[in-house]
DNA sequence: AACGTGTTCAACCGCGAGGTG
DNA sequence: TCACCTCGCGGTTGAACACGT
């Protein structure tokens, strides 16, 4: 595999960006777009490397960044799509506007670890340090399938965010700009239910409306092998999938968790952040069982599920509709 | 005030994925 | 198919800052 050559061996200045230096950057990107980053530095004026430059932008630079203190909400969020996800920080940043993966990488490692070392819980596997893995492993296969789930929903959307964030770019700096930029849309790559040959504007405006619809078909579960049908509605909006008659699957939790959720949360992820909606949710469906006591593995499943996402959700937070600050 | 220690976070590094010719 | 290139990601580093003694 080839290589850039590194800041070193072309004599490129690097360390900590100077005011001027940022101006520079700043001044040529909302006039023309950053196009190739790797050509970037020497059209810019810069003694900076593409990739310093591109690291400066989207750590620093980019307008919709907000600093300062994470809040109690951010922080939740973080600890728990940590919990689905891990150290995947680009995903992890897609749920939380205007934060940059290496701010909250950042904040991850200076703060929200420590919290959770100092509460007894392994920052790893969001565990009770104490607890034995055994009687936890159902509950972990199946958290583990609904992250897989979850991860490739958040990288699509990553993917999504990223190229409709270029898009702009580029058309601010399209009556200057001719780098020749394609729009390739992660729609156009998936089936696209309502209109298919978009133009370009079409298909950013179905990127970024919040009732656009993807759907697939013939969908494998990783592990499993088991097919599924699936749909995606909103651009960050749930996964809601629509299990095949004869399989009995998590997509059928998610869809109807998803529909519990909608007008609180936005999707999963919503649902993540809702402790009270996902409460809700299952102990819905724990009610209707109890009317009904029928389907026992359906029922297992959502009894493994709540018991073990609430664990996940009391070790953050005790009591999800009471915003006093647990740590 | 001076020093040592701990903390923060911007920036760097190396790697892998994906695109292209 | 392959080599090369660009980009983005995650881990790590180190200068700057905060705090305690």
């Amino acid at each position: 595999m080839g290589r850039s050559p590194c800041c070193d061996k072309l004599g490129l200045k690097k360390g900590p960006w100077t005011p001027e230096e940022d101006q520079k950057l700043l001044a040529y990107i909302e006039e023309h777009g950053h196009g190739s980053w790797r050509s970037l530095p020497e059209k810019a004026g810069l003694h900076r490397c593409g990739k310093s430059c591109r690291l400066r932008w989207t750590n620093y630079l980019r307008p919709d960044i907000k600093r300062g203190k994470f809040n109690l909400q951010e922080e939740q969020t973080i600890i728990q799509l940590h919990a689905l996800l891990g150290n995947r920080w680009s995903a992890i940043a897609t749920h939380l506007p205007k934060r940059t993966d290496n701010e909250i990488k950042n904040y991850w490692n200076t703060h929200l670890k420590k919290r959770l070392v100092k509460m007894g819980i392994d920052p790893v596997t969001h565990k009770p340090k104490n607890e034995t893995p055994l009687g936890l492993s159902k509950n972990a296969a199946t958290l583990s399938h609904m992250a897989q789930w979850e991860s490739a929903r958040l990288e699509a959307e990553a993917r999504l965010a990223r190229e409709s964030k270029l898009l702009h770019y580029q058309s601010k700096a399209s009556s200057h700009n001719h780098h020749g930029f394609t729009h390739k849309s992660l729609l156009t790559t998936w089936t696209t239910k309502p209109n298919q040959g978009n133009t370009d504007q079409q298909q950013q405006q179905q990127l970024e409306s919040p009732t656009s619809t993807v759907s697939f078909s013939d969908i494998k579960e990783p592990s499993t092998g088991i097919s599924a049908k699936m749909e995606f509605v909103g651009s960050s909006t749930g996964l809601a999938l629509i299990k095949e008659p004869e399989n009995d699957w998590i997509s059928t939790t998610i869809f109807e968790a998803t529909q519990m959720a909608e007008g609180v949360e936005e999707g999963f992820t919503g649902l993540l952040l809702g402790g009270d909606t996902l409460g809700r949710s299952f102990s819905t469906d724990k009610n209707e069982r109890e009317g009904n006591n029928n389907d026992g593995e359906c029922n297992n499943y959502f009894e493994d599920n709540k018991n073990y996402l609430d664990s996940i959700f009391n070790f953050v937070d005790p009591s999800p509709s009471d915003s006093t600050p647990i740590f």
